[in-house]
DNA sequence: TATAATACCGACCAATCGGTATTTTAAAAA
DNA sequence: TTTTTAAAATACCGATTGGTCGGTATTATA
């Protein structure tokens, strides 16, 4: 009755819906807490099941790492697309990344990236690189949307986007850290609402001179 | 020979040392990811004599948190208490935070309230609740600071003090993050930079739109 | 249908976990 | 000194850790 259709993997599906579980439940609780337990009883797989999956716990976090990773960066340029102006863009990016923790969030409990960081200082190292890669991208996107904005002279050649990225993703993370902590989305808020200020300031000011390389 | 003076306890100098070395290493480590047999292995004391002073692994880390933050807390407002006026006091706090994570640090990898507040989410709340806290006390600082600089007109009126506490404190938090992950200062001091430059705007203009409330 | 491959379970492992009770040692008081 | 008290070390506990492995469903190939 039903043809069985080359259904490319059932088992692919089960290793896709562990690793979104365990990506919430790691970024809820963090690695070094979350025990095998804890992912058998939130998978409703057991411990045999998992690691015909993966490798280890490690190898496990590493990927769910990446698949937050890459399922938040594409959420973001999302909320990015639809901007023509580099003022805009910018102005986007630090909304969109607002909202991926404000309301319903897919991962609870704040940025997977930040909270990576924290928790692999100098053991974890693989998983400190991938937090450094992620933040990287970030920053990249940011200087782009920059210096795009410099050739189309919205932005005065003086400015510069390495700082600029800098104050941009610092602000947001800190932001968001903070959100997290009082369970308040008005860090966020305020972030985006000073960055927005920000980026207007440079758009005005022929002359900038907050982001003169001043080192 | 040696009067053995009243030595008020001689308990209560290794229980300090206990707090100042497991402090560096739950900031190091995490408080999950580190064993009670790190703390012996790093304070030179077993397991029996360590439970001798702290109740329990939770208490101990509970205590060491309270330890860093009235230290840092100390160093922070020494470099600030040499500026009379609002700007030079905000500025000053920008620099001291900058100056706590730079260098030679009295805790490596990072501020321990960031670290605290990214462990404890949803378990841990004792630890979680001291970080507000924590958090707390550092924006009252710059709330009262700014307060302080409308009253003696160095900030126009429409100044919101709660929203630069929260650019402040966004700011210097994501920078520290990113100078500990990526191991390199220039994410504070461009932090600093852009608060600098931030305050400074708030002078000039005498209508400071970037600071209205806005919701 | 028979056959092969995959997915999953659950008992089990040595090691380590946080914590306790007891003993030994050192310091303080007499 | 002697006595008393506090501090540190030792030995040990039950529970849990991450990980393994043989066996068994389930699914895909034919």
């Amino acid at each position: 009755m039903s043809k069985p259709k080359n259904t490319i993997g059932k088992g692919k599906k089960t290793r896709q819906a562990i690793l979104h579980k365990v990506a919430v439940l790691f970024n809820e609780k963090g690695y070094a807490a979350t025990s095998m337990q804890d992912i058998t009883t939130v998978t409703g797989i057991q411990r045999g099941g998992i690691y015909n999956h993966f490798a280890s716990k490690e190898a496990l976090a590493l990927e769910t790492f990446e698949y937050a990773r890459s399922l938040l960066a594409k959420k973001l340029l999302q909320g990015v697309s639809g901007q023509k102006t580099a003022v805009g863009r910018l102005k986007a990016i630090a909304r969109s990344f607002a909202e991926l923790y404000t309301g319903n969030p897919i991962f609870p409990c704040g940025c997977q990236v930040l909270n990576a960081a924290v928790e692999a200082k100098r053991h974890m190292l693989p998983l400190r690189q991938k937090a450094q890669e992620a933040i990287n991208e970030f920053q990249d996107l940011i200087i782009k949307t920059t210096l795009r904005g410099i050739e189309r002279e919205e932005f005065p050649e003086s400015t510069n986007p390495d700082a600029l990225a800098i104050i941009f993703v610092s602000t947001l993370e800190g932001a968001m850290l903070l959100s997290v902590l009082y369970d308040d989305p008005v860090y966020l808020q305020q972030a985006v609402n000073h960055l927005h200020g920000y980026v207007d300031g440079l758009v005005n000011a022929s002359t900038a001179t907050a982001l003169n390389p001043t080192n």
